[in-house]
DNA sequence: GCCCTAACGTTCGTATACGATTTCATATCC
DNA sequence: GGATATGAAATCGTATACGAACGTTAGGGC
């Protein structure tokens, strides 16, 4: 069985990554422990943790809050993730095989079929498992973590995904493929991780033209 | 005043960075708290902190230790400081003054007088205050704490950094001075980011190179 | 009517205590 | 003699308890 800070670390993270816990909500430890059946010693070890990894805020004497959506955060965790995920992308292609790419693809085609009935959790959880194909054979560790840890931020505030701009979603499968076919010609490193990044940023760009036209 | 979580991660932190505790070097935490004149949660919560950090490894029902300074551990590392410090310096470039140029020649020249009689600690502290001032006016804070993350990880393996290569010291130099060049005459980015990498990674190789030469 | 102050309740911070788990040494059996 | 089981010691994991800090509200003074 896993420890009792394990538990209440992956139900907290759970709670905010599914939206029970909104941006904002106010995480008081004694609560969480007595709903959770637990101490709020290892509540408070999970909120630590989560903490580092800029899903809550918490402040001394405080307490503990589910971090914001603050627009300024979104762009900042977005520009890092086309950094990581573009530079993890061109380290991982050189051991991609066919069998892997044909993966990929198919997970792309579910992707684009998923384009109908639009569902953007469902397609979120694609994309992931599109790139987490592609990262599969990534020789560094440290970076994929670094990938891991910025998803899971968006995923805390993933209310600013796809959904905002659906347009972006087919853009998206289109730029899969295109991303696919470079891997498989064997591209340069550069070229493969600039259409990474720019695969990446494009989402965030979209995101940014679209508030920016609220705004106007 | 702090709190005694806080007391206790610095003042563990700074054991490890100074090499009071060498890698391997067993953390108990009733130790710890007796030493440090504490109560064992206290200390707990540094521990993990520094486990989030990546300074300590940390098993269930087994204890901490000072993380090693396994070569391998060495690469991913570097190659991932490699891509951020790049990627920071790239986005920082259009921010950076010519009164901050100034600034950063200065510690360059610092650096390169202490090329005699040379001091890998100072040499270390200077090389970090001279990418410090390039990442002042970072507009990422994100990718700026990934960037002091990766510092910090080198800190605590320190027997692995410049002493180890003391020509590749007289090198960095050079290579930070045209890193200004670049910056002062409003390189694009790509260029820049490139620059940055290689400045890093060259670190890197010429350790690879020394190690495979010890191995041959 | 408004502001300042003080007391209250809520929540966090830390210490202490006890139960659970692992490890190592020793003794016993094959 | 070697391997395995058993015990004790060490260490971690968690619960509970109490003290400290913060925010809020009620009361009095201006």
């Amino acid at each position: 069985m896993a420890s009792k800070s394990e538990q209440a670390y992956s139900a907290v993270k759970a709670r905010i990554s599914d939206g029970t816990y909104s941006p904002g909500h106010r995480l008081v430890l004694a609560r969480l422990a007595h709903d959770l059946g637990v101490s709020v010693v290892p509540v408070r070890e999970a909120i630590r943790r989560l903490e580092a990894e800029g899903l809550v805020t918490f402040q001394r004497n405080i307490g503990a809050t589910v971090a914001g959506i603050d627009p300024t955060e979104y762009l900042y965790t977005m520009q890092t993730l086309s950094i990581v995920e573009g530079a993890a992308t061109a380290l991982s292609a050189p051991l991609i095989g066919p069998a892997d790419i044909e993966r990929a693809r198919a997970v792309n085609d579910e992707m684009r079929a998923c384009l109908q009935d639009f569902d953007p959790v469902r397609f979120t959880r694609l994309n992931q498992d599109f790139h987490g194909v592609l990262f599969e054979h990534c020789p560094n560790p440290h970076l994929l973590d670094l990938v891991h840890r910025g998803w899971t931020r968006l995923a805390s505030m993933r209310s600013s995904t796809f959904r905002f701009v659906p347009g972006r979603a087919s853009e998206s499968v289109t730029e899969h493929d295109a991303l696919l076919d470079l891997i498989g010609s064997g591209a340069d490193a550069d070229v493969i991780e600039r259409a990474a990044r720019l695969h990446r940023s494009a989402t965030l760009d979209a995101y940014l033209a679209r508030t920016g036209a609220d705004n106007s």
